[in-house]
RNA sequence: GCGCCCUUCGUCUAUCGGUUAGGACCCCAGAUUUUCAAUCUGGUAAGAGGGGUUCGACUCCCCUAGGGCGUACCA
């Protein structure tokens, strides 16, 4: 039961774009198994369709990487690099007799298929009967794996169970494209191999995948490795992800105000569990996680549960962190704050942590903070200026102008103005509220009187009363 | 068309033949209340449908329906 051999699983995306949540929810399941095992994580990058992947994509991955905290182990391998290898793997099917040469013109492949169609079985190509060696110095040709056209292939995958194929339905694939170069299919199955990688974990699209690949593996000679497919992420409708259900790319959830360790949570929750634990550490995942607990349907993402684990995951962090995130979003909207006001973000972090769902949420709360006088008061608020409360807002300015500027002494002579004046807070919070952040929300009016200060607190005050015609 | 996979509250899930089907998010109600929140308490809500197997099925088998993936000289 217990292989002696260390897991390497590894996380193999093409770069052809940003690294999606459900691709970093793959790398995850990976690096997690990696480090439940006491094994390694590896990367490889899947270039070797030359027209589609870009250095940015790549960029774009190794960020999002980073960026969620999954590191690899060890050097990073690209595919394309190892041209010579894959082509050298090839030669060896080719001697074997496991790969022909198939000269099949578009349309003959076109027709072949169709054929194959009708009789109830995947495409074989005619050349694939012919002499080993005729017609080497035809032309134009691919390279295809001759399949086992009879039996069974099993696939014994650590989510989805056992799963049987049919043989007949397992096409001749590509090996080696007409301009030489290798596919896919054919690359995988060496690198997995080269890299002596013990546990394929990836997204179930592949399953169908994973039974041609298994007959390569087999007409070398080597040993399978375990196949885990997890299924994919689907939008809150139901539907195959994508841009119009608010974000994709990890990079969009990080700009959004999303914490890297509330997303390894929620996405290590989405799919698997540990009993009824929610919320859990990174080592606490490492520790639970094992790759046959994970569910074989797909999930969706669901907004309001990622927001409930980031707020947690807000609260938890660590202030002078925040404080440098948040700060990024007020820089993100043009306007950077100057080191007299992240100071004063510093401050209020504390007390605005508790009440903000995403960072970018945490900068709307501290806006208050931030006005320049004199500030603008809403219509709603404004309305709480009436004469008597204006008069009664004079009266409470003598008695914090006195007081300890400190937010229980500021606290406590509010309630003690409230008290001498016989009339509730009621009275008295809202006009003041009102005149300190003209209608943004902040924190209990103590802490907000502490935090803006007292020149700027009682200076927006005056500038309230002077509204009185 | 063919092949494969999936299906428990609205959502994420627990359950591994015997439970009042549990938890979380959302939602609702109440408490708190000087804004916005946060917090606390309580509540609504589920085994796709139909056949079997069994003393007993959410759990095992079959069919149907719905959804997904594959069927490339993409990965």
């Amino acid at each position: 039961m217990s292989d002696p051999k260390p897991v390497v699983t590894r996380f193999a995306p093409s770069p052809t774009g940003s690294l999606h949540i459900g691709g970093a929810r793959t790398a995850l399941f990976n690096y997690l198994y990696a480090k439940h095992t006491g094994g390694k994580f590896l990367l490889r990058i899947e270039d070797t369709d030359r027209a589609r992947s870009t250095d940015a994509a790549v960029k774009a991955i190794f960020d999002g990487l980073d960026w969620m905290g999954l590191k690899p182990d060890g050097e990073v391998t690209f595919q394309y690099a190892g041209m010579e290898r894959h082509k050298g793997v090839v030669d060896q099917l080719l001697a074997s007799g496991r790969a022909y040469r198939c000269y099949m013109s578009a349309d003959e492949l076109d027709a072949a298929r169709e054929k194959a169609r009708a009789d109830g079985h995947a495409l074989r190509s005619p050349w694939r009967d012919r002499e080993p060696g005729e017609g080497s110095n035809l032309g134009p040709h691919v390279i295809r794996f001759a399949g086992p056209k009879d039996g069974e292939t099993m696939i014994d995958d650590l989510v989805q169970g056992r799963v049987v194929f049919a043989n007949k339905d397992l096409d001749d694939l590509v090996l080696l494209r007409t301009d030489g170069a290798p596919t896919y299919n054919l690359a995988v199955v060496a690198d997995d191999h080269d890299m002596g990688v013990t546990h394929i974990i990836r997204g179930d699209d592949h399953l169908n995948n994973a039974a041609r690949q298994a007959l390569i593996y087999q007409a070398l000679g080597w040993e399978l490795p375990a196949f885990a497919h997890i299924p994919l992420i689907h939008g809150p409708d139901g539907a195959k992800l994508s841009k119009r259900h608010g974000a994709q790319a990890v990079g969009e959830f990080a700009d959004m105000g999303y914490l890297p360790e509330a997303l390894r949570n929620y996405l290590a929750r989405l799919g698997w569990s540990h009993g009824d634990d929610e919320l859990f550490s990174d080592e606490q995942a490492a520790a639970w996680f094992d790759i046959k607990d994970v569910n074989k349907g797909a999930a969706r993402l669901d907004w309001d549960k990622l927001n409930s684990v980031n707020a947690h995951y807000i609260k938890a962090a660590d202030d002078e962190r925040l404080t440098g995130l948040v700060a990024e979003v007020f820089a993100a909207r043009g306007s950077a704050l100057a080191p007299a006001r992240l100071e004063r973000l510093g401050a209020a972090i504390p007390f605005l942590k508790e009440r903000g769902k995403t960072l970018l949420e945490l900068a709307d709360q501290a806006g208050f903070l931030f006005l320049s006088r004199p500030i603008d008061i809403a219509e709603k608020p404004a309305g709480q200026l009436t004469p008597e409360a204006m008069d009664r807002m004079a009266r409470l300015r003598i008695q914090l102008e006195t007081a300890d500027w400190a937010a229980p002494d500021l606290e406590a002579a509010i309630k003690s103005f409230a008290e001498t004046e016989g009339v509730g807070l009621g009275k008295i919070g809202p006009p003041l509220r009102a005149a300190l952040t003209g209608g943004l929300p902040s924190p209990d009016l103590g802490r907000t009187l502490d935090l803006l200060g007292r020149e700027e607190s009682l200076g927006r005050i005056d500038d309230a009363l002077s509204r009185r015609a």
